[in-house]
DNA sequence: CTGTTTCTGTTGCCTAACCAACAAATCAGA
DNA sequence: TCTGATTTGTTGGTTAGGCAACAGAAACAG
């Protein structure tokens, strides 16, 4: 996962079919592309590309997972943070964000992926909140708590995708009014969660 | 010579080594730049690069002659083309044009391999012209005359780009009559040089 | 001058990428 | 439905690139 690939060779190969895959999205969308097209256009063999990647949805899943990274280091996001307002806040701005950016940029045909982008996200939320979980002292069933919290931030951002009724901060105060409450009762050092919006 | 280097990774290899010279050639010039550099620059193996170029001076020849040939592309010289006066203005256009753009570019510390440039491009040139030659009936010594046409023309573009005293097209109206008188006795279907310019 | 450092060019071994060829699956049209 | 054309995965053998290590040649500081 965290192995940084050394060789060059294997940086170069990849780099270019990403980028293919990035050109392709935008000519012709995702279930136009084949395998062809992206090895072609990356000027890699097609074997290669089997030896980097399962099949094109692999890559694709790929370079969902890198988008929404970057959109969380945008935010300074980083899995070894703390369990406070201030995260919080950035981290439900990131999803909203991101969500956002892939409804607008997905091309029509290709909505029945969006399931698969949506697992990825969820579940990378749920990694960043149960390791901020660590920060808090007896706290009893920190993965189920991590995974309703994440998925009422992920859910909520979806939400807020579809018509963007209220502001990214409403959006965030509620959330974090309600985690702070729903933890009240579980975890002696509850930091401060209520954190104005900007 | 002509061999189409067929395998991508080769393409790759030296389009990313060419690519790395250029930034170092802006950067630091020719004579501060190491293999090392270079090779570091293009994220290649210090050992790959021996395997296309004998030194960096192999390196810096290919790349001098591969610009001359671009310029001699923009001005649509090719070999396969007759001897007559349009080719010939144009050729000296295109020598014109190169030999300002390195004089102007040249990094001050790497004057001492003008004159490694300077025997590529003149070689160049008598190729061109020798080529050309042979749509001409009857002519004796070709090789005597395009290897003192092709100095000529390679003179007369140094000279102009030391001080541009006069016209582009006046160098050219110039050697080609000198040309055109030269050659009056020699050949038998001279073809009318004399070409006014533009 | 001398020891140190950097750069050079070369070697042998290993790994990644290329490529042709194949069978299976999918798709398109008659 | 059948048929031909693509696309997909996979294989084995070949070639290019990465890498560590070396010795010799500059370059350079003390």
């Amino acid at each position: 996962m965290s192995t940084q690939t050394l060789d060059p060779r294997v940086r170069r190969t990849r780099k270019l079919l990403k980028q293919a895959f990035v050109e392709l999205m935008h000519e012709k969308g995702f279930n136009a592309m084949t395998v062809q097209d992206i090895a072609d256009r990356a000027d890699i063999n097609r074997t290669t590309f089997y030896d980097h990647y399962e099949d094109k949805f692999a890559l694709h899943d790929q370079m969902i997972l890198e988008w929404f990274q970057q959109k969380l280091a945008d935010y300074t996001i980083t899995q070894d943070a703390t369990f406070c307002g201030d995260n919080l806040r950035n981290l439900i701005y990131a999803v909203c964000d991101f969500v956002l950016q892939m409804n607008g940029g997905c091309h029509g045909a290709d909505l029945q992926y969006k399931p698969a982008i949506e697992d990825l996200m969820q579940a990378t939320i749920q990694d960043i909140v149960h390791s901020w979980m660590t920060s808090l002292d007896g706290i009893e069933h920190a993965d189920i708590h991590a995974a309703s919290i994440s998925y009422a931030i992920f859910g909520a951002g979806m939400q807020w995708s579809k018509d963007q009724t209220h502001s990214k901060g409403t959006v965030a105060d509620t959330l974090i009014s309600l985690i702070r409450d729903g933890l009240k009762a579980q975890v002696t050092n509850l930091p401060e969660l209520v954190t104005q919006s900007a």
